[in-house]
DNA sequence: TTTTTGGTTCAATAATTATTGAACTTAATA
DNA sequence: TATTAAGTTCAATAATTATTGAACCAAAAA
């Protein structure tokens, strides 16, 4: 593994941090991007990030949780691998956004809370449906690229030598 | 202020806590939805929370940050007073979504450091170009919300009778 | 100009969260 | 059945982050 990999893997560990998830588990990330394997055992991350079975075990359950990483087992070999997932990359913002919904009951709640009706009443109510909304259009523009991503890319790509 | 208005101030807190805020921020944010003023002074916020100048202080600019709220300051008063934001909801969205541009260029960098062309190359591209492409549909969504959300919101509610 | 009010800054501390490491479980092999 | 390998769990500890509180600044009032 040369330096600038590794760099890599500390930089993915450093943003995957500001999205609120741990940095071990943009190391992780990191290093499955990397790796010239497509599947890694448990025990090489574990080597090669220099951490805990505890640790690694932990945080694969948790990339696994929200999509971002799969786990292998195979008939006869007792360890787990692991890959970056194959499902569609728009799979964890969904689950992201889904965390809306409770922002949108939040808001929803708020408003049967006050006291009397006012602006910021109105706030609540148009936050709330708001939030709902979205999430479902979300969900759209995901299926959209899904059935139309060839082409998308194609575009962007074009886009990119024009300008 | 009543039990169920104390009892929203925390679980709002908890929300925001989930969200990757502080739990502070929450209750400020909470505070000023169960609070019959429309304007709350700083001094206001720091008794009712029981917390200090120099927390409210930091978490108060927090919320500004992302667009939850907005300081308000009068002529002839040196008070600043804070209310729920009057900008459109989608905002934050918004500024949480450009965080995944730096999402794009992750992986756009982890493909150029492969040693080799293989499917994780190919994961990463589409990714790459995924969250970049995505940012700009959000944003159109948005303003589709902003355009039409009278009728968005009259059809919703008729959605809800029913169903 | 002095005092007071309203807020900010920042070092210290409290609270929280991540990581380790050792004991334990489970399932495959001998 | 006993042994070993691969992970998991969880209490202890390390690391990080939030909050306090005291000293400070700036602007308005006296």
């Amino acid at each position: 593994m040369n330096d600038k990999k590794l760099a890599y893997i500390e930089e993915s560990g450093l943003l995957f941090e500001q999205f609120g998830m741990t940095r071990m588990a943009g190391r992780i990330f990191g290093y499955l991007v990397v790796s010239d394997k497509e599947q890694v055992s448990f025990d090489e991350i574990k080597e090669a990030l220099q951490a805990s079975k505890g640790s690694i075990s932990g945080v694969t359950k948790q990339l696994i949780a929200v999509g971002f990483i799969q786990p292998i087992t195979l008939p006869g070999d007792r360890k787990t691998y692991f890959k970056l997932t194959e499902a569609n990359p728009g799979k964890i913002i969904k689950a992201r956004f889904s965390l809306f919904a409770k922002f949108s009951e939040l808001t929803q709640k708020g408003k049967g809370l006050k006291s009397k009706d006012d602006d910021v009443s109105a706030w609540l109510e148009e936050t709330s449906m708001f939030y709902t909304w979205i999430i479902d259009e979300v969900d759209k523009v995901i299926e959209k690229w899904e059935k139309e991503k060839r082409k998308i890319m194609g575009a962007q790509k074009q886009n990119g030598i024009d300008t």
